[in-house]
DNA sequence: TCGATACCTGCACAGGTACGCAGCTATGCA
DNA sequence: TGCATAGCTGCGTACCTGTGCAGGTATCGA
């Protein structure tokens, strides 16, 4: 099978096999892309932090992450803009505090696949 | 228990007892780093696109890394000079061939969990 | 109504990072 | 000994991203 795109079809190749078994392992590009920003979000050890906090610990008010992650309130908030935008967390406001939790489900198993070596 | 640092202790919480479980859960900043530092090298699309490769198809060479994936060769071994140098992926040499493969075990199963949805 | 609190937004700066190009080293073959 | 191939490195550029500051909006209590 013939997976290699034409436009590099001419060039040698080492394991041809492996090859285009290599391309079929990679699949489809935007289900890398995706991947790799679901990883990317959580590449900011901040970030991650907050995720961290919130998957464990539940609903949780900016200010209160903020004190808990060492950041300023409006790195927090940023943080918090950006997962709501990719759809990881979501926020509930109750009065004037919003409370935010993860809702993304591949996002909650790598969380508890870091958090479970931890000391 | 009172695990806020006491620079910040000073501050509002708003549910107090949460804060300190948020820290908590949060652990070692060096753990936290640790794992920021692994998702990091997942974050980029071409460079996840090298390791779903290796992953799946075992060791393979430089330059079939190259047309599976449609990167130029420096690109290719730039990406892998930074995973090996983060422990992530190891080559070994045979003749003028060096084939890679993937050597960490925390992102082995991370490339497993994200190869699961792959149609 | 006035002030304080909780949170959000826009902007500018610094730092990091991916990428392409050119050139280098090393191995295998004729 | 030439010559092509496989892979590596250095450099420069463009881009992205995290961070802090200043200021804005909404809610609660006095």
């Amino acid at each position: 099978m013939h997976l290699v795109p034409a436009d590099r079809a001419d060039r040698r190749t080492i394991d041809g096999h492996r090859v285009c078994d290599a391309i079929a392992a990679i699949g489809d590009e935007a289900h890398v892309r995706t991947w790799a920003d679901r990883f990317s979000l959580l590449a900011d050890p901040k970030r991650l932090a907050l995720l961290l906090a919130l998957h464990r610990t539940g609903p949780l008010a900016v200010s209160d992450l903020a004190i808990a992650t060492g950041m300023n309130d409006p790195a927090v908030s940023q943080a918090l803009r950006l997962l709501r935008a990719a759809g990881v967390v979501t926020g509930e406001k109750e009065g004037r505090v919003v409370r935010y939790r993860v809702i993304d489900e591949e996002t909650r198993l790598l969380l508890k696949h870091c958090a479970a070596d931890n000391p």
